[in-house]
RNA sequence: GGCCUGGUGGCGGAGUGGUUACGCAGCGGACUGCAAAUCCGCGCACCCGAGUUCGAUUCUCGGCCAGGCCUCCA
């Protein structure tokens, strides 16, 4: 029962072994808060989602500390907030509230910890005055920067040396850099901008300094494990380490580091250039936002992910499949408490391979449908569920996610004509029971007949 | 140019040194008044080349291709 996690500095799966299983420490870098989500930025919050439950079904739910930060000050706020004449906390507040709305509908549940940037200037300031005390930062022009030849270590995280991004440098070096690869910790603010106070004078932090803050006031200055997007290893996780473990005089700032794949969009990568970006806000209107975390996570964690209206389609075909099973089962007693089988609890300890624990929940479906013994039935069905509980699936009224987003006119509706067609079919009066139907399938309505009458369901498509 | 991923059947997607998941779609059958759902069965794959091996999709090397990072980005 050892969880594995692969880990981005070691560049292998490792045994995850917290510093203290009392408490065990994980910090993923959340949502810059200046516009709706889209699908990219859900999907660490999915993947990261899990990984939080998985651990707290290890460890113990009160042992588990999530924290997932809010960015709400940083370059595009700013710009936000100057665009609509507005102070950067009514950009930043009305997008938190969407953000949660949002991973709310993907079953992504709230961290245990949300802290702000803003909240925590005072332990920027504090950490860079510690690099200047120690050497690893200096001010220049009204910066400050890290000096990244001041940490052996830099580099480490993303495998690069300090001579590969000088040729690789893309950028006009600051001429205030003593090393094209040392970055900002803190800045002067341009016109319209926030502003704080500072000994090396009124400005903002740079962009990693904040996690860094964070982290060290949340968590503390190991950390079990620090998450994120693949392309935040370099170099915002990169720096990150730099500046913790100079300032805090940690051999270890995490003790694992996971990042998840990047998604794209019919192959290409989601940009707002190419028009093609997805928003949570929308998609949630178009499909149950249990099937787009389905979608999310039907590939590993680690691999790039291809979003297209197909996933979505075949997501939602799957859950019909389990949901099917349940449906069909309803008359199966359990107790709400069933415990994830082992199977699929082995699937997510291997690295989160939650394309094995799925293919395990379809096993559970498949005995619940064909087995002929009772109690075989009842475990399979207390399996599913206690699986679809730790995965964050299945958890809804298996009837409610047929009729999903059926209003209540529409239902009422159907019912009725459902009625006058179990009158039809009993008195063999075929063409009306076929007629009543045309009728149903105009409505989006799929009929499924049995014995005592007939269930129904609503058509894939644009209804929910 | 440097660094990092990945190339598996019609599609999605695991995994394995030898009998190759799982889901969707397809085909045949059962059930059904007819359907839908369900059940039974079937077919279909491991980028290319060399090497290691009794044997490689799985290991090694080379190549090709795709994507990402190197600048804000999940």
């Amino acid at each position: 029962m050892t969880l594995v996690l692969h880990d981005t500095l070691a560049r292998e799966k490792r045994p995850f072994e917290p510093a203290d299983p009392g408490r065990v420490t994980l910090y993923v870098c959340g949502p810059t808060v200046y516009n709706y989500a889209h699908i990219g930025n859900a999907r660490p919050a999915v993947v990261f989602d899990l990984l939080f439950r998985v651990l707290r079904r290890l460890y113990g739910e009160d042992q588990v500390v999530y924290a997932r930060n809010i960015t709400d000050v940083d370059d595009k706020i700013n710009q936000a907030a100057i665009d609509q004449d507005v102070e950067i906390g009514a950009i930043t507040d009305k997008f938190t509230a969407i953000y949660h709305q949002d991973m709310d509908a993907l079953g992504v549940l709230r961290p245990t910890l949300e802290p702000r940037a803003t909240a925590h200037i005072g332990e920027m300031l504090v950490l860079i005055g510690k690099l200047i005390e120690g050497g690893s930062a200096y001010a220049a022009e009204g910066h400050v920067l890290f000096d990244t030849q001041s940490f052996a270590d830099y580099g480490k995280l993303s495998g690069r040396s300090l001579d590969d991004m000088i040729a690789g440098a893309r950028v006009e070096v600051a001429p205030y850099k003593r090393h094209p690869a040392d970055f900002v910790l803190w800045k002067p603010s341009k016109a319209g901008e926030p502003v704080w106070d500072s000994p090396w004078g009124a400005g903002r932090p740079g962009w990693h300094i904040e996690c860094s803050a964070m982290v060290g006031k949340t968590l503390g200055d190991t950390i079990d494990i620090h998450g994120g997007g693949h392309d935040l290893i370099f170099p915002h996780h990169e720096n990150e380490i730099a500046q913790s473990r100079c300032a805090d005089h940690t051999p270890v700032y995490a003790r694992y580091w996971v990042h998840n794949g990047f998604l794209t969009m019919d192959a290409e990568k989601m940009s707002k250039s190419l028009g093609n970006v997805k928003l949570v806000h929308e998609l949630i209107k178009r499909a149950p936002g249990e099937a787009l975390r389905w979608a999310l996570l039907s590939g590993h964690y680690r691999a790039p992910l291809d979003w297209t209206d197909e996933l979505i389609a075949q997501s939602r075909k799957s859950l019909d499949r389990l949901y099917g099973a349940l449906k069909r089962a309803l008359d199966v007693d359990v107790d709400l408490g069933g415990e994830p089988p082992p199977t699929v609890l082995d699937a997510l300890l291997d690295d989160l391979n939650t394309p094995r624990a799925m293919a395990e929940l379809f096993a559970l479906a498949k005995t619940l449908e064909t087995s002929e013994d009772a109690s075989e039935r009842q475990a399979a069905k207390s399996a599913l569920l206690g699986a679809g509980r730790l995965l964050g699936f299945l958890q809804q009224d298996p009837i409610a996610w047929f009729e999903g987003g059926a209003d209540a006119g529409l239902k009422a509706k159907v019912e009725a004509l459902l009625v006058e067609r179990f009158a039809a079919r009993q008195a063999k009066d075929w063409a009306t029971a076929d007629r009543i139907r045309d009728e149903l399938n105009a409505l989006n309505v799929v009929v499924m007949d049995n014995a005592e009458g007939a269930t129904w369901r609503l058509k894939d498509g644009e209804t929910k």
